[in-house]
DNA sequence: GTGGTCTAGACCACT
DNA sequence: GTGGTCTAGACCACA
């Protein structure tokens, strides 16, 4: 309950969580991943949500249904997910950052160094 | 008429809008800015949807109401939406930039090489 | 219809009654509040004058919206409002009340027989 | 300019600073009160304004038009000033401020205590 | 069902 | 003319 943005739709919280998960390899390709009720609870949120959410992951070809056994990971998954974050990344969000220091006068130098700092601030966690 | 997004509020758009013109000094401090029914014919929209948008601008402290005046620009408005931007870049934005990045094996070296890419790009318009 | 005063907008009156609810404990932090749709046909108001008054009790962050499930109140509202209410009096009534006084040249002890008297009047309704 | 509230029409408020004015004095009974325009000017407000106040002035007896002579102050106006601001304080503000205590378990010596503090405060400056 | 946004049109007080 | 408030009705995405 509440770990969740008021600005952002929870499915779309809850497919990100995912693809972090994929991502991270803490759901395994050809696994099964777990049941929806389970993540509902888990998450405090109403099962219809994590459903739609559920679908989505399934049209991007991330998961697939399997009657009476739930979903399971799809054998390409992390490959796809990264190609597919990559790509938004590269294509839509870097772009407007660029921008967005434009019109405030932020260098790339200045980013560089936010960056190590951000990195070292990690590290020692 | 349209101008505008469709994967935004209006009213926060032209919230943008005018904290772009007050940082061009299109909007001068102290002086009075455009009426709110003027502004709304002019972009092709309602009045209501610039006065939500001009109420945001006056609870943020850029703009204040003159019964029968119309909205003046604060003094200090360029100063605070410079500000104000600056720190939800570095303390909102990037942070999770960098997450991203990490998530995705991306460098910050190939964030320089975008970047440069796209400076080129740009200046070459 | 029109439990509502002329004089003073009445969106203002619905945060006011809002905030009286809450230190009453009719609202209990943590759980949902009833809608926008049920209040305003419950006051005899139109939906966006409560969502008016709604926004700025959000904006006190005495309320959080879920999408799709309604307004929930702050785990601190009372407090908050508790809080708010007594600074706002200290600080911004009293010291006008006080000049007005000295204007017109009342003591205070005229003030705590006014008080007296009021007391008992209420007293024995 | 601008030592106006915005929650407040400013012509009240003028009206208000003239019975100030009257209470402490400064315009005497019989004697001349400054001109429209002079007062607009040196308040940084429209004629208009000022014009509505006076107005409002008149109607109370409290000023009298002389033709082409300007405004002079009625002979009882700081009598009239003092009286109606009494009742006024007495009838409509003070019980809304037991009300206020009331509902905030504010006890009349916390006022009196506040009242010292205040007096004191005052008279040392 | 919920909140959120937008429109259109009305009326008010203030300058 | 200005801002401000209110209404009525529509449509959307979300749960």
């Amino acid at each position: 309950m509440s770990e969740f943005r008021t600005d952002r739709p929870i499915y779309r919280q809850i497919v990100d969580y995912a693809c972090a998960l994929i991502l991270k390899g803490q759901w395994l390709p050809g696994e099964k991943i777990p049941s929806v009720r389970e993540l509902a609870v888990g998450m405090g949120v109403n099962s219809h949500t994590v459903l739609k959410a559920f679908d989505e992951l399934q049209q991007q070809g991330l998961i697939t249904p399997r009657r009476g056994m739930g979903f399971f990971l799809a054998d390409n998954a992390p490959r796809l997910v990264q190609q597919k974050n990559r790509q938004e990344f590269f294509v839509d969000t870097m772009p407007e950052i660029f921008s967005r220091m434009a019109s405030l006068g932020i260098t790339i130098d200045e980013i560089v160094g936010e960056y190590r700092e951000w990195e070292h601030k990690v590290k020692s966690l």
